[in-house]
DNA sequence: GCCAACGTTGGC
DNA sequence: GCCAACGTTGGC
């Protein structure tokens, strides 16, 4: 991916873990990011993933999916402490101190939304081919067109 | 709670 | 390094 361009994230979370209130109040509205087990959600964090980058908030497993809030990416890349944490449910016993295998980052929250559902946003043919929407689709962490982008803060916008 | 899709694991 | 079996994700 290249490095240079303004980049949008779209980052899933279930709400009994990270719901996007409580994101938002937290101190600064910041989160560390930890949990990500996919090698694949890894790599754009690692490698492409610069702060302030706008994030869709997402719940997923949950009554109603969808995005659910507004963030940016606030930075300082590091060593997911959970896997080290046996008491953690994300303790990957195969991952070494010396030799970190998961990686987190800060995201703070800037607000939230009217939820905008799935079956919402389905119903935009300009949004047909978010990755989120895709059949199959189960990465926490895709990269979000800038076209797909402006068009959801335009339904942001929209919703007064 | 079902199950399609897909990532990971491990025997060979 | 192939690939079948298994585990997980996550919308429905």
């Amino acid at each position: 991916m290249n490095a240079a361009s303004p980049r949008y994230w779209l980052m899933k979370n279930e709400p009994d873990d990270y719901a996007i209130d409580h994101a938002l109040s937290a101190p600064d509205a910041t989160i560390a990011w930890d949990g990500v087990r996919n090698y694949q959600a890894r790599n754009f964090m690692r490698d492409d993933m610069q702060v302030g980058d706008g994030v869709l908030y997402w719940h997923s497993s949950c009554a109603e999916p969808g995005i659910y809030g507004i963030a940016r990416i606030a930075g300082q890349l590091r060593p997911d402490t959970s896997q080290f944490d046996p008491q953690s449910k994300y303790y990957d016993p195969k991952s070494k101190p010396e030799a970190p295998r998961w990686l987190m980052l800060d995201v703070q929250a800037l607000r939230k939304i009217r939820p905008i559902t799935v079956a919402a946003l389905r119903q935009y043919p300009e949004l047909q081919e978010m990755r989120v929407l895709q059949k199959g689709n189960r990465l926490s962490i895709t990269p979000v067109d800038e076209a797909h982008w402006r068009f959801i803060m335009d339904l942001v916008k929209a919703q007064g």
